[in-house]
DNA sequence: CACTATTATATTGCTCACAATTTACTTTAC
DNA sequence: GTAAAGTAAATTGTGAGCAATATAATAGTG
């Protein structure tokens, strides 16, 4: 009895932290990617397109469904309007027709340096240390390896 | 310039271990939840209502609201499909009509011994123990508060 | 070469999140 | 008591996420 409410209640506790703590987080995030007219899963997208880009690689989309674990049905639309704002171009690859290459226009790789003040802007006056942030950061790391690790043997 | 660099570099980010992470957990919780026909945040909703419930104590929505930092440009809909699925009632005060009180009924009980199996359920199998789970839980929650804490008083 | 399976992206539909606005009610000030 | 300010939900519109399906192209098999 004590055991499951125990159960239930933590269950409450470890998730719902989780849960409001991203929150929290990209909520921080929106006003200063407001400026640079994204959201923060744009932002996300972004980031991997400057990295790539420095390394002179090219990105499909795929590429960034495995990147951030998203699919096609987010990133399509995701990445139109990334289009539309002048920041990227898709366009489908002439040896395998399946894949669409998305690349960083000029203005694209220009609002990475306008971007690159965001991570110091949005950690500073939070409290919380870079000594901390990184061994958060790393535990989480290990628990996303731990749950995508099992389900995917067994799983249909 | 390095610095910067390593600032925007995904994998450095506190903000993506965190997205990833709550996705990677949501998405263990699907299964299970999908077998009580219940999304995660409604399930959230539904943990608030039963705790509430045990202590005999009433739920406004700006209550909910406060506790899962929702408004109720969110909570609105969702209440009304746990409404429309008899899990829930929700209605007017009528000492102040500008409140709404949501509350169980007999089968939103009911459910929660169904529920009661989840959180174990969720674990079983992926290799992190309790006490790595409540340290974790622990500082998700004070990094929460440093988010939430500040922000507020110098803002709008 | 036809046939099947696989791969890559796009589309549709549903459910959050959240900003901005609206509606209705209550409280406060005068 | 009436106007103004404040509060609680609901509504509207946009942008994720994701399941399921569709479309189209490539790869593998006989």
């Amino acid at each position: 009895m004590t055991n499951k409410d125990d159960a239930l209640a933590l269950d409450n506790q470890l998730c719902f932290a989780l849960y409001a703590a991203n929150r929290a987080v990209t909520a921080r995030y929106r006003p200063l990617l407001a400026e640079l007219n994204l959201t923060y899963p744009q932002y996300l997208v972004l980031l991997v397109l400057w990295e790539a880009n420095r390394e002179k690689k090219t990105v499909r989309v795929s590429d960034l469904g495995k990147r951030l674990r998203l699919d096609s049905g987010t990133l399509t639309p995701l990445l139109k309007r990334l289009a539309e704002r002048g920041l990227i171009t898709r366009q489908r690859d002439t040896e395998d027709e399946r894949v669409v290459t998305v690349t960083l226009t000029g203005e694209g790789v220009a609002l990475r340096q306008r971007a690159s003040d965001v991570p110091g802007r949005l950690l500073c006056g939070t409290g919380i240390d870079q000594k901390r942030m990184m061994a958060l950061r790393d535990e989480l790391r290990s628990v996303l390896s731990l749950l995508e690790a099992q389900g995917e043997p067994s799983g249909q």
